[in-house]
DNA sequence: CGTCTTTTTGAATACTGTCAATTTAAGTGG
DNA sequence: CCACTTAAATTGACAGTATTCAAAAAGACG
């Protein structure tokens, strides 16, 4: 098979700083605050007035750094925050009876992470960074607090709780019902539709994730995965080295997502 | 195959009434109030204080009789209401691109339907009733009052979302990770277990969906969901006939339903 | 009682998982 | 910088499971 050489407009530089030979520092006290942050408007404030926004600098976030492979929470864990993810990837994942791990979900720049611990008071999934990420953390107190004074945060904490019930409603569609070529072009798509909106380029993009784990949250083995990578290659759909994909086809990929007649 | 016989102590009375031949009447004027309402435990107020029992009393609910087939929301209705049953059984489902339908959810008394309606305004999927059903319609803009009033009343709503994510993570676990086995046991355990908790037997109920209905919901196709049946029957598991259910060996059902190593 | 729907069952096919080997990339230490 | 080790991804062969197509049986309903 030929070598597909692919720009790599996206490498992330790793920086090497004093914390790495340090013994882990506190939470950096890093006071960020919404109303200056450019993900405004995919984040939490998205669609706020400006009160409501001022109110959400009241509630003194604090800015965290993971380096890749790092939890951010544990499956467990008492629920004290929720997570928005600053930058770089994140994952949710899931422990099986027989020590497998379920992939529930990847997260980006602006999501919002940690909705499943209300329930329980503790977190139903653990968070792993994918690379090194910044997150931020939100302790779930205040913004209670918060939500008491103003409808406006009311309302963007059950709209993104909703919002998250329909996300999964998606990935259970994908699971009921469609095959292996269908739920890696509805996973790429995705992707490319986040990528998007993001300012990143929708066409051509590093996956931070493994087979594995992309197999684990679609429902089949890495190897389904990595075949039906190359079948998308054989039919000039994409181009794919390794983690990098270019769509050359969005059309012919969006048409190998309809669902199956079951 | 031999005949199963079962005793069926849970069939339901179909009741006639003057509606059936009159034009459909507005909303019957019932006021039910949760302080005397006998799925108290089960429902909205489950866990919450006198006080906050006397809010949800105030909120005007009004109570509608849904016939077997009747559709209580459709997929795209502008969400003004979110519903909680109070007798019956009731489907949530999306339509499919291909005109296909996909069951994303079954309600029993005291559950409560319409949650993914938030994020847009407008419900995402469509409430179907499987049998003759009472639902309490709970109008948003009065929850939504009554939260800006009581912290119990806001935590109320977020904790029901929360728990619909769970309940949908733990959907997805069974669609991405298990066999066809592994499903309907994990089905007809979660359907007894709920049973159980509204005082039915946990090992003798009567099913109200159909078969499509069921693989639809599980992610298999209707003749697989009989095979299965039909399989655990074999086995000594359970005694089926039809939609009747008796769980003969529970222990042994739960055994089937661990993760298969995949 | 006949019709329609639902359920069951069979046979053949297609898809995905499993096991195994190879290739490629990445990381480590001399 | 290179050899070595480890991890990730690809590919092939085969087996197993679920789907598809088809037909028959059992209920439900007017």
């Amino acid at each position: 098979m030929s070598t597909t050489t692919l720009e790599r407009p996206d490498l992330s530089i790793r920086i090497i700083t004093i914390d790495a030979v340090r013994p882990a520092p506190a939470p950096q006290p890093f006071r960020p605050n919404c109303s200056a942050c450019h993900l405004r408007e995919l984040c939490l404030p998205g669609g706020m007035t400006g009160g409501d926004v001022e109110r959400l600098d009241a509630l003194l976030f604090s800015r965290r750094r993971v380096r890749a492979g790092q939890v951010v929470y544990r499956e467990g864990d008492r629920f004290e925050s929720m997570y928005a993810v600053r930058s770089g990837t994140v994952k949710t994942s899931l422990m099986l009876a027989d020590g497998r791990e379920q992939v529930s979900g990847f997260y980006m720049a602006g999501e919002l992470m940690g909705l499943d611990a209300l329930a329980e008071g503790a977190h139903a999934s653990t968070a792993t960074a994918l690379e090194d990420a910044e997150v931020c953390s939100i302790p779930y107190v205040h913004l209670s607090e918060a939500a008491v004074a103003s409808t406006g945060m009311q309302h963007l904490v059950v709209r993104l709780m909703s919002r998250e019930i329909v996300r999964e409603q998606g990935l259970m569609l994908l699971l009921g019902g469609m095959n292996a070529e269908e739920r890696l072009s509805a996973f790429l798509l995705d992707q490319s539709r986040r990528l998007d909106a993001r300012g990143y380029s929708p066409s051509e993009f590093h996956l931070r994730m493994s087979r594995a784990e992309i197999g684990s949250y679609l429902g089949v083995t890495l190897e389904t995965v990595s075949r039906t990578f190359s079948a998308f290659h054989r039919q000039g759909l994409i181009m794919v080295n390794q983690r990098h994909v270019r769509i050359i086809d969005m059309a012919g990929l969006a048409g190998a997502c309809v669902l199956r007649t079951h």
